[in-house]
DNA sequence: TTGTAAGCGTTATCAG
DNA sequence: CTGATAACGCTTACAA
């Protein structure tokens, strides 16, 4: 910065004031100071403007598995509204790990960031009041949350889907919940059974399966849910990865779906339209969540004291071919 | 931190000292201090700590798009071994938006980061030499990149995919490429024209189209080919996300695949083992190129004086079900 | 072994 | 409008 200054025969401080029209600067000056930063090849260090400033502008995300279809899409809305805003999305993936969580979140409150966006993936503690830089939780409730939060209606989800295993005439249903301490699991636990018990149908113990979300836990507890007598004549897998595995399962049983088993999913990824069959789901707005969550968070940096939000998106049920009426 | 030296009846500088293992302290004082740190809940301030040390424990990393499952795929074996060497990972998504790449490479810089893994998206210009953390370009080779990079053998992939069309009894191919700006789509044309070549199969230029390495161009190329005279009898989409939108026009055009149109397609992501029909797909490991990647990064960091390293992975071909043998 | 102080690149105050 | 200068939180000679 020093040597701009004098390249452009000027102060320090001038320099400053062009860099972040902090003050009005005679033209010739200004455009000197523009050149010799060109000509410089400049770039303002953030480390150090971030340390004056007491924060940067930088937005930090962090997720639990990339891998899933479902974060990237969130990622996606978060980072449109975030880039139009001049903030700067910086991501971090937890691999389900909170160890791992832990230590990205306070990685990333030591970088001052203004705002940060948390998917929080195990028991997360995350101290609602600790100071430090506004925090909104998106997707999941971590335990004793206040805060800012954006999620979908997963109860009133999963009851819709339910209901339509119910509709199409189906008793035996099984489940592949996902983690028990993740909110959005309970919650859309909470919808199944309320749904059966609405419809006054029993729900067996052993037909309610938990798994992790994955791939892989959604094939085993399938395979697990297949060799049940009597065997389920449909199969709730609480989102779309674990259907996925059931889908496997079931075309590794020799089975057929929907003709031997049906399957209903939750999330709605484009993938799986294409499966085979093209699944039944529940589709939750991931885009959506993201663009609404971070723009809750400008709100809050802009204005910290207003009272904690929570704002619930909308699910809706995407009817394909992976669910067998039997009613007819 | 001078905090904690009250606290812990200390000076400020063997605070530093113990906090980074830099000098021996004496065992009671060591311990005073890491209480007081304890109970203050202190930080370091990366930032702070960044400008003395002119770099961070970043790696940074650039993406061109996080909604293609293959690059969360890499993302993740860069993850894997950043953070066992206790560097953190912060990852920008560029959108394939060559202004993003831009700004979030110059904004990534001026974090200091220890070194940057680029998978490029455009024409992107990155001076090889330019002073600043290491890069190591992985996927794609911006133009005259001459440094470290890793990429994958996209032209011998190719010729594997034309090669078992044409093994099938093939020869009205269709081909849709990736943009013809990026090195891997490039190569990947090479492989398939030389497999023709070399098989003496003259190539109807209108066979190939130019798509984008997304789902809905690779929908409206396939689209326009099927309506060709003479119908290719097979498609080589040049990734997997081509490869659905193939999928969805071929289901669209009430046709059927592979009775009616084969596909073969590039990347071998997990979903097309589920999809109608299973696709048959060249595999390259993605997460071997992002773990191959970063591993040689870290060497960068460490011994920057080497001279630059080419990785080229293997990509193998995973025979499934969306290519009908014409040969009976 | 411990403490002091200079300096990393910025911004912001305040006197010209 | 411009230009010194202190301060941001930390590390590291260097002195004690």
């Amino acid at each position: 910065m020093l040597q701009i200054a004098r390249e452009a025969g000027v102060s320090l401080g001038t320099v400053s004031h062009v860099m972040n029209g902090t003050a009005i600067v005679r033209e010739p000056l200004r455009q000197r100071v523009l050149n010799a930063v060109k000509n410089l090849g400049y770039e303002p260090n953030e480390l150090s403007r971030g340390l004056r400033l007491n924060k940067t502008s930088i937005i930090g995300m962090i997720i639990p598995d990339i891998t899933n279809p479902f974060f990237p899409a969130v990622v996606r809305g978060v980072e449109d509204v975030a880039y139009k805003n001049s903030y700067r999305l910086v991501l971090c993936n937890t691999d389900n790990d909170s160890s791992k969580e832990i230590t990205y979140l306070s990685q990333l409150k030591s970088f001052l960031p203004a705002g940060i966006l948390l998917i929080p993936s195990m028991g997360s503690t995350v101290a609602t009041n600790s100071s430090g830089p506004p925090v909104v939780c998106v997707d999941r409730r971590p335990q004793g949350w206040k805060g800012d939060m954006v999620t979908v209606a997963n109860r009133e989800g999963a009851y819709k889907a339910a209901r339509h295993l119910i509709d199409m005439g189906h008793r035996q249903i099984g489940l592949i919940a996902g983690p028990s301490y993740l909110t959005n699991a309970q919650d859309r636990l909470l919808g199944f059974t309320q749904a059966l018990n609405d419809a006054q149908i029993p729900i067996a113990p052993e037909y309610i399966q938990e798994a992790l979300f994955d791939r892989a836990t959604g094939y085993s507890s399938a395979m697990r849910l297949l060799q049940m007598l009597p065997r389920p004549t449909a199969i709730f897998t609480t989102n779309d990865l674990m259907a996925m595995g059931a889908l496997l399962a079931v075309r590794e049983s020799k089975l057929s779906c929907p003709k031997d088993v049906s399957i209903i999913s939750f999330d709605g990824l484009e993938q799986t339209e294409l499966t085979d069959p093209p699944l039944t789901t529940v589709y939750q707005p991931g885009y959506q969540l993201g663009y609404t969550a971070a723009r809750l968070l400008l709100e809050r940096i802009d204005a910290s004291k207003q009272p904690a939000q929570e704002i619930v998106l909308e699910t809706t049920l995407r009817v394909r071919n992976s669910v067998a009426n039997l009613n007819r």
